[in-house]
DNA sequence: CTAGGGTTAG
């Protein structure tokens, strides 16, 4: 009796010693290979099947990253198996992201009747919310309160988290609201929940009521509420936690300093985010990827593809920093480094992922590299709408556009398009300027209800104003329910590019009482009125805006601000704003030589033109009509050909209607009439209206009647809609005599539903505007106007001055028709600036439409008479009329 | 039981 207590006390003895060292040793296992040899051990042992150990072991295993051979032990005890080591196998399969297996080994737990307890429901809602399974998350809530557990704090943060990832916040705040107990952790959930669904406000107001409540925020705490402070801008609140993270000690937390990181850059605040970055006693791999997407997100591609390299030191890179970094690639057009990256990614095994793989496509398309996109896109086995819309945005980008309508259709019959897909379309149709196509894409955009989206809803405004269709614009902008800048910078430049000045107006002041702040797309909105006008003084306003928002250095604005100054009558300004440019692209030559051109300074066109070339910059189509304009306007016809000659030789450009019209208007002003109509007669192209208007503008300035009379035949039979074209040949057959012919057309312009627009001229004295239109007798002063213009053409006709009859284009007497003349609206405007200002003050003059030869007459002589210089912009160009003569040398 | 970093468009 005494020896078999003594043997069983020794053998519980040596079991005990065996069982503490076998379960030390378990613990420090630090390697799979480790754990095996103790695994060895207990089997010799004969242990394996114990309670104890087999659980042990499961658990290990899985902690080590090895949850097949968790499973293979588990499977030598599952026929007898208890909730213990069920717990253990699912525990081990959730915490190694194997949720369905475990979700499957839970049904299989109970279909063997094991009951699960408070331990399994945390791990099974995990797993859930893992999946997304809804309906099994809902049935585990279910049990869980048959099974009276509903106040247990750990399932109760289970829940609230499976709800939260499931976006189901209702749900997951009533969880929380019913909970009896609650710990950091619940509220943890809550806040993790709302700033991961982007609920940013919510996040931030939960955390502040945890605040309230007494709770001390941990790391966690912390991580879920910065996101939600960057997102939403607050940059005071945002500090305010960094102020508690430092003073709790929370940065010394990896995934604190990381979320910090990330906010500072949405602050774009550079020098605080480096700063955390510099300080930081621990980084990982997520630290660099945050920089490296940090510095990429404020467009300093160049800094982010240096962090990938000095990444490349310390960590690997995974996909998130791959992709972060190829973006950059992308942005900085630079393929070789794309390439490198790409390589990289092959050697890593990465070839597989959706996103890496669709920026691929996107990089390589900005690289110039159209086919190397079309492989990734190929080869990809899974493609999701981001695939489609970056390789359809491909081909936009290199104007096949029939491609990317192609690509489209398969989308719509898979049901893979988006709004975003919508968006690019319907770019399409803008850039054709198709309005039928559009309209095909708006019909689209409301039967897949995507007509809602804010953004789908300013392409659809820009599309409708840029195809002509600025009532469509309006409407859609009318059913917008929030308005955004982009909003209102497309309402305002579709307002201005239409004509309809007084509702831009209107719009600029309703977006600044709604608070929206006007950006460089704004400013360039606005700009064109600015010109229209010639609001010098507007104008002036405007590039002082400029200067205050720090838009000063931006090419387009610059370019703008050319054309703006150089519309407005100062060519000295527009001179100076380009000479402040420090870099200048084809446009800001362009602007200035058209400039140079509308003054006649055709010698300083051509010296501008050959500046650009020699500072690299290679001339565009624009670039050429604008020089070729520009000689035309001069009379440089030699220069003018030679450019034409040019631009097929040196810069392999085929001409366009448009260079032919400038060729034509080049030869025809310098009275070479008949090679002009013989150069026309040899186009490639099928001659339009305004090539046959510059010959017959031509023709009538220089009497040629023959010539005028077939040309004239030849523009209507085009019948075009621009009823400038009818009005200039309703002129030439008024000089001829031929008033029937007069009527006639005046009747079929009635007929086709066109206007005239009718003539008016203005002048801007102290502020003020004043408009006059021809015959005007209802203006202040419109005695003392009358009066002056009589002592005027008595001085004229001293002078040598006759009337040149034939300017005047309606069907009366000789002497009624020098009355009329004495009405047209620039000499009204002229006579009322003479009135109005002290002498030798500079006048500036404005006409919508083309100034009339008779008046070009007079002004030279008032120029000479009254000692003034006299500055007129009609439709095409400037007039500087000084002592008689006017700057453009006749030739208009 | 709870946390941080990635893609296409106007």
């Amino acid at each position: 009796m005494k020896t078999t207590t003594k043997f069983s006390t020794l053998h519980e003895a040596k079991n005990q010693l065996v069982y503490s060292s076998l379960s030390k040793a378990l613990s420090s296992a630090s390697n799979s290979k480790q754990l095996h040899k103790i695994h060895s051990l207990i089997i010799t042992l004969g242990l394996e099947k114990s309670i104890f150990f087999s659980g042990k072991l499961i658990s290990k295993y899985a902690q080590l990253k090895d949850p097949t051979s968790s499973l293979s032990v588990f499977h030598q005890v599952s026929p007898t198996s208890n909730v213990f080591q069920w717990n253990s196998i699912i525990r081990a399969l959730t915490h190694n992201g194997l949720f369905s297996k475990a979700l499957f080994f839970n049904s299989k737990m109970q279909k063997m009747d094991v009951l699960p307890d408070k331990y399994t429901f945390p791990l099974v809602a995990n797993s859930c919310a893992a999946l997304l399974d809804i309906e099994m998350g809902k049935v585990v809530h279910q049990n869980v309160l048959e099974m009276g557990l509903g106040s247990d704090l750990y399932i109760g943060n289970a829940l609230v988290d499976m709800y939260a990832r499931f976006g189901f916040l209702a749900e997951a705040l009533k969880v929380f609201d019913g909970m009896s107990e609650r710990d950091v952790v619940s509220w943890n959930s809550l806040i993790s929940g709302y700033s991961a669904n982007g609920y940013w406000e919510e996040a931030l107001e939960v955390y502040n009521m945890a605040r309230m409540a007494g709770i001390m925020p941990d790391s966690f705490t912390v991580s879920s509420v910065l996101p939600a402070c960057g997102g939403l801008m607050h940059v005071k609140e945002g500090e305010i936690v960094h102020c508690l993270v430092e003073k709790i000690g929370l940065h010394s937390d990896v995934v604190v300093s990381n979320g910090l990181l990330s906010m500072y850059f949405k602050f774009n605040r550079l020098v605080d985010a480096r700063r955390i970055f510099d300080e930081m006693m621990v980084r990982d791999s997520v630290s660099w990827n945050t920089l490296i997407c940090g510095y990429s997100q404020m467009e300093l591609f160049k800094e982010s593809t240096e962090c990938f390299m000095l990444m490349l030191n310390s960590f690997k890179p995974d996909l998130l920093t791959i992709t972060s970094v190829l973006r950059a690639c992308g942005h900085l057009r630079d393929l070789e480094f794309g390439k490198f990256v790409h390589d990289y990614m092959k050697k890593s095994g990465y070839q597989c992922d959706v996103t890496a793989d669709n920026i691929l496509i996107d990089m390589y398309a900005k690289c110039g590299d159209l086919l190397a996109s079309w492989e990734v896109f190929d080869r990809m086995i899974c493609k999701d709408s981001v695939s489609w819309n970056s390789m359809i945005n491909c081909y936009i980008q290199y104007g096949n556009y029939d491609e990317a309508l192609k690509l489209s259709k398969i989308m719509k019959v898979d049901l893979k398009v988006d709004s975003i897909t919508y968006v690019m379309l319907l770019s399409v149709s803008t850039q054709l300027a198709d309005k039928e196509l559009g309209k095909e894409f708006h019909c689209d955009v409301i039967k897949f209800g995507f007509d809602s989206d804010l953004i789908v809803n300013n392409s659809m405004a820009d599309m409708y104003a840029k195809c002509g269709q600025i009532n469509d614009s309006l409407k859609i902008f009318e059913n917008m329910k929030t308005h955004d800048r982009v909003t209102w910078n497309t309402i305002i430049t579709a307002c201005v590019q239409s004509g309809d000045f007084t509702l831009g107006l209107r719009m600029i002041n309703q977006m600044r009482t709604e608070g929206v702040m006007p950006d460089v797309a704004t400013v360039l909105g606005i700009l064109p009125m600015c010109s229209f006008f010639a609001a010098k003084r507007q104008g002036k306003e405007i590039h002082g805006c400029i200067f205050r928002f720090g838009f000063e250095s931006d090419i387009p604005i610059g370019n703008a601000l050319i054309e703006m100054y150089s519309k407005c009558g100062n060519l000295k300004n527009s001179w100076q704003v380009f000479d402040r440019m420090k870099v200048r692209d084809v446009v800001t030559w362009t602007a200035m030589i058209s400039a140079y051109g509308m003054y006649g300074e055709g010698k300083k066109a051509v010296g501008a033109f050959e500046d650009m070339k020699a500072t690299g910059v290679i001339p565009d189509h624009v670039a050429f009509v604008a020089i070729i304009y520009a000689c035309s306007h001069s009379g440089l016809v030699e220069e003018g050909l030679a450019c034409f000659d040019q631009m097929q030789k040196d810069y392999n450009l085929e001409p366009r209607i448009e260079h032919y019209a400038c060729v034509v208007d080049l030869l025809s002003r310098s009275g070479l009439l008949s090679k002009a109509e013989e150069f026309i007669y040899s186009m490639p192209l099928k001659p339009n209206a305004s090539i046959w208007g510059s010959l017959l503008s031509a023709c009538r300035s220089s009497g040629n009647i023959e010539v005028a009379e077939r040309v004239s035949e030849r523009i209507l039979e085009l019948k075009s809609n621009d009823t400038g074209y009818y009005v200039l040949v309703s002129n030439v057959y008024a000089i001829l005599g031929k008033w029937d012919q007069v009527r006639m057309i005046r009747k079929s312009i009635k007929a086709r539903g066109l206007k005239k627009d009718p003539a008016c001229s203005w002048i801007e004295i102290k502020r003020r505007l004043y408009v006059f239109g021809t015959g005007d007798k209802f203006f202040e002063q419109f005695e003392e106007v009358n009066k002056l213009l009589g002592i005027i053409s008595g001085l004229m006709a001293k002078e040598g001055y006759v009337a040149d009859l034939r300017c005047v284009l309606h069907d009366v007497e000789e002497d009624e028709k020098r009355d009329l003349l004495c009405g047209h609206s620039e000499r009204l405007a002229i006579a009322f600036g003479l009135l109005n200002t002290k002498p030798g003050t500079p006048l500036q003059i404005m006409k919508n439409l083309r100034v009339c030869g008779d008046c070009h007459t007079v002004t030279k002589y008032i120029s000479m008479i009254m000692q003034r210089e006299i500055l007129v912009r009609d439709a095409n160009r400037f007039h500087v009329f000084k002592d008689g003569t006017c700057s453009c040398g006749d030739h208009w």
